[in-house]
DNA sequence: ACGATGATGAAC
DNA sequence: TTCATCATCGTA
């Protein structure tokens, strides 16, 4: 139950909410040089299609959104207020417009902090998830223990709420609860 | 409660 | 070319 399967491309091509879910639990890696840097994944935002106002893509293809509109897997990453990266990857097949935040990861909660801390900045813009581009995620398998009648089950609750900093998309929108939070039972 | 700090998209 | 805004965070 410890095996490291690094998660594939047809992980990220399926309903970006489902995705944003199972990615809790996940675990984000990191390779700079000989070393390797990882962490759970505790909290993700989804960004969903053409008519979400809370997302970039609403405004239609960019050159910053384009990637929104590509293939599934790929790194979406911005600069917000002039400082703070903020990672994201593509769902959905090509011309979907659709990401999830990577809102933070265990120890380091918040999109700029764990951006500051594996030392992600817009090099990665575009670059698909996988081991070779030295940012990839993980599944490790550890987010399931045996209860006492021996069958499976999560150690994760998942919490769903509204999205953060989004206010500006509407009272419809930024009420969605397209934002997902784990908490690991013990 | 506020300022840091720069890319982005829309207006002009 | 200028301008308002921003998927945030640390310090006050």
């Amino acid at each position: 139950m410890n095996r490291r399967k690094v998660l594939k491309i047809g992980f990220f091509d399926r309903d970006t909410k489902i995705v944003a879910k199972e990615l809790l639990g996940k675990f984000l890696v990191r390779k700079i040089g000989r070393r390797q840097f990882s962490a759970m994944i505790t909290e993700t935002e989804a960004y969903d299609g053409p008519h979400d106002k809370a997302s970039h893509a609403s405004k239609g293809k960019t050159e910053r959104t384009k990637i929104m509109f590509g293939e599934p897997g790929k790194f979406y990453v911005y600069l917000v207020y002039g400082m703070y990266y903020m990672l994201n990857v593509a769902t959905r097949e090509k011309d979907y417009p659709a990401a999830i935040l990577i809102r933070g990861v265990k120890g380091f909660e918040g999109p700029g902090k764990l951006t500051k801390f594996f030392k992600i900045d817009k090099s990665f813009n575009g670059k698909v998830s996988a081991p070779v581009n030295n940012l990839w995620f993980e599944d490790r398998g550890e987010i399931k223990i045996k209860n006492q009648s021996a069958s499976w089950r999560t150690k994760i609750k998942i919490k769903a709420m509204p999205r953060v900093g989004v206010s500006y998309a509407g009272p419809i929108w930024s009420a969605k609860k397209w934002r997902f939070c784990a908490t690991i039972n013990q």
